[in-house]
RNA sequence: GGAGGCGUCGCAUAGUCUGGUCUAGUGCGCCCGCCUGCUAAGCGGGUUGAGGUCUCAAAGCCUCUCGAGGGUUCAAAUCCCUCCGCCUCCGCCA
């Protein structure tokens, strides 16, 4: 959601960016006449109300001196009291009539809200899904040819470690489940207490939170929106299973005012994420590159909005550091305007080199949503000049298992299919240097 | 799943039975000022959030806000309904 009084002063700058993202500029002056139909309504109103007001308080009074009344008065205090109730017994109607116009052309302006994305960050490049620019590239991929084997893609690893197992997955759940096992369930493991060891070494709180969320958590973090059709909806209870730690990480303080002194805060997740993955038939279909549920470390910071931009810096730079302790060759590429997503004003993926399909795929994402999230979630600091305003909030992709298992296993292979564990994280595998098919 | 109790402006509490004098009182905390070698005490004032209006801005004025949403009424913290949360007891259960 964005400031109304961003619309109302800079309505051309919304535009722009509203323009950029490839969406509708129009709606801003759609936007605009509802705000000020809204705003006469209100006006209205509460000039009725005043008045209802002002004229209830002399009922009181008047019905009192009523009953204390000798005979004599009786029959005039009764036509005041009588006069006064008819009128008032009027304007109720009208208050009535008047409050029920200002709701309306308020929930019609909430509908249309929806239609303004955040205002994108003018350092982001701009164009469509293609247009991005590349920040960097660390690591070499390995030139497979040269060491004189092909390459096993991760599905044929996996299944000879006995580590990941789709066709039980499927057999069980159906298309896009998938079982780890031995080896792959403790891999997945060691990367978890691995990204949880790094979190907290920077000073983030790890949280595990619930995976399933109600539908106000839902909306407020802006799910329910074009991306619906990828969440599952548990019909009977009326909740939502989370398709990131993100939901109930944006949730957890909700309605709440922050003292500026709390600031920054940096939490790191851990929750399975479920997705429906509608609309990606035939997409990915091989392994477990796209699943409808796996488990995810997620990043979530709270900030002064002014320190937003470092703040995702910071969010980036752990997220290297985590694939760095890998040993994966990844690029970090600069989001296109056109790609963000509605809350994000900025995005940088982290993609890792697939050896097997000979690119770059997203393992972790990071986004600055400044005040756009906070605002439907109504989570505000108090300054240290006691004013209070919108905090800005973050997210970034530490470990996505899945895509993470499959960069790892593929890179670090052998001519035999074996795994080389980097160094980082075989404290967390019993010091293992190899993942090694069992006997 | 069943029965009962509770939810008030940071915290604690009054008000709800019996609707209007609640423009929500009081204590604590916090902030400002006075007083004062300093500190404490004392004295005075302030202290929810949102929206609207006015304004360069502020002050001011108005409306809403007593867990949430509806309803009754000229008028709701107060009466009625639904929902949510917490507590106690019973049942079932990892």
């Amino acid at each position: 959601m964005l400031d109304p009084r961003t619309v109302r002063t800079e309505p051309d700058a919304v535009r722009a960016s509203q323009t950029a993202r490839g969406a509708d500029p129009t709606v801003v002056d759609r936007y605009l006449d509802l705000d000020r139909s809204r705003r006469e309504a209100i006006a209205a109103f509460e000039e009725l109300r005043a008045r209802q007001k002002q004229l209830g308080r002399r009922i009181g009074p008047a019905q009192g001196a009523l009953k204390r009344a000798d005979a004599a008065d009786r029959d005039q205090l009764q036509r005041e009291v009588d006069a006064l109730l008819s009128e008032a017994a009027g304007l109720a109607d009208e208050v009535k009539a008047a409050e029920a116009r200002s709701a309306a052309l308020q929930s019609e302006l909430d509908e249309v809200a929806l239609d303004l994305d955040n205002l994108v960050d003018p350092a982001a490049p701009v164009g469509g899904e293609e247009d991005f620019t590349v920040i960097t590239e660390v690591g070499e991929a390995r030139d497979f040819a040269a060491e004189g084997f092909e390459p096993r893609d991760h599905l044929e690893l996996g299944s000879r470690l006995r580590a990941i197992d789709v066709e039980r997955g499927a057999k069980v759940s159906g298309s896009r489940f998938f079982y780890l096992t031995g080896d792959g369930a403790l891999l997945e493991l060691a990367l978890l207490n691995l990204a949880m060891s790094l979190a907290t070494r920077n000073g983030l709180t790890p949280v595990i939170p619930p995976a399933l969320v109600n539908p106000a958590a839902m909306a407020a973090t802006g799910f329910l929106g074009q991306a619906a059709e990828n969440v599952y909806h548990l019909q009977d209870d009326d909740m939502y299973l989370v398709g990131t730690a993100e939901v109930p990480l944006a949730g957890y303080h909700a309605d709440e005012i922050l003292p500026a002194e709390d600031l920054p805060l940096h939490y790191v997740g851990f929750s399975p994420c479920f997705r429906r993955e509608a609309g990606s038939h035939g997409k990915d279909t091989r392994g477990i590159i796209r699943v409808h549920q796996f488990d995810k470390v997620e990043m979530f910071t709270y900030c002064d909005p002014a320190d937003a931009v470092a703040e995702h810096d910071r969010l980036l730079s752990w997220e290297r550091e985590f694939l760095d302790q890998l040993e994966i060759p990844y690029r970090v590429i600069d989001v296109a305007t056109g790609d963000l997503g509605a809350s994000a004003a900025r995005k940088f993926d982290i993609e890792a080199w697939i050896p097997t399909q000979g690119r770059y795929r997203e393992v972790t994402s990071t986004s600055n949503c400044t005040t756009f999230q906070s605002r439907r979630l109504n989570t505000r600091f108090r300054a240290a000049d006691g004013t209070v305003a919108p905090v800005a909030t973050l997210n970034g992709t530490l470990v996505a298992m899945p895509r993470v298992i499959v960069a790892l296993l593929e890179n670090h292979q052998d001519a035999n299919g074996d795994v080389r564990v980097p160094a980082a994280l075989q404290p967390f595998l019993g010091g293992r240097e190899w993942l090694r098919a069992p006997q």
